[in-house]
DNA sequence: ATTACTTTTGTAATCATTACAAACTTGAAA
DNA sequence: TTTCAAGTTTGTAATGATTACAAAAGTAAT
């Protein structure tokens, strides 16, 4: 689902990262797209217009997005990480066919998935990520 | 979740699959476990056993498996594929301390999922794979 | 035992990602 | 405006999981 953000510098600012040029136009390029890009996307639709832009930047920069909240990683196939400027909760469906990534939305009730009528759905993945029970009361005993 | 299959060597037959040793040994030792392993993790627990095994077949193998639907792939983290003999619909938890993957249930009322009571949820993801609409119709036209 | 076929194996290649250190940028302090 | 420190970017080399490939081994029927 595209986003829109009226400033990216200042959102930038406001979740504590430094504007620079790089950073900017990584942001904006997640921001003006819905294919959830691959970071060699990424870096082959931003070459011409920085011609310095290092791969390595692009990767240190989405990890940092992804550290402070920006961007959400996603694991579709286990070879090619995605990024979604979108990090509400919603579905992603991929295409078997022609590869694309389709974002749909989720609400509690909504479990038919209203939004993928008309698809074949042939696996579904849920996952999440976060801190077991176990290692919450280990760390409130070492604390 | 454990599964259990009462004869391994009639299950992979039952999905047109020749019983060799190694993929006997390699779908028990998916049964046995509830750690969702890696490609690796399952090499080293069979490789005193199977002292010729190697590691390709270990990736055959799987990759056969999960066409045949008999497994589940489980991309929580982009470096690690994992496996899971549970193929039914349940979701993965990944401690981001502990690093163990543990699964729960998901039934179309329970959202809430109380089986997760007591661990904090810091990133959430769910998706599908299949053919989309737009390819659904291509095919009808192309045959 | 011969043949055709499937499976397994080991090595080499591939490809995304990371490590690392040098070069560059920025902004504040002197 | 120079200087300094901190943060950022860059290129190259290393890592590590996965795949390609072809030879070797196993299997089953004739």
């Amino acid at each position: 689902m595209k986003i829109s953000i009226a400033n990216t510098e200042q959102h930038l600012r406001e979740h504590k990262i430094m504007p620079s040029v790089q950073r900017i136009r990584i942001f904006d390029t997640l921001l003006g797209t819905t294919e959830h890009p691959t970071v060699d996307t990424i870096y082959q639709s931003l070459a011409k217009e920085i011609p310095t832009l290092s791969k390595t930047t692009v990767y240190n920069t989405l990890k940092l997005f992804q550290k402070k909240g920006l961007v959400l990683v996603v694991n579709i196939e286990d070879h090619e990480t995605r990024y979604d400027a979108d990090t509400s909760f919603h579905g992603h469906f991929k295409c078997q066919s022609c590869g694309l990534v389709t974002d749909f939305a989720i609400s509690e009730e909504d479990r038919k998935i209203n939004s993928l009528k008309g698809f074949q759905v042939d696996e579904s993945h849920f996952y999440l990520k976060g801190i077991c029970k176990k290692c919450i009361n280990k760390q409130s005993i070492n604390n």
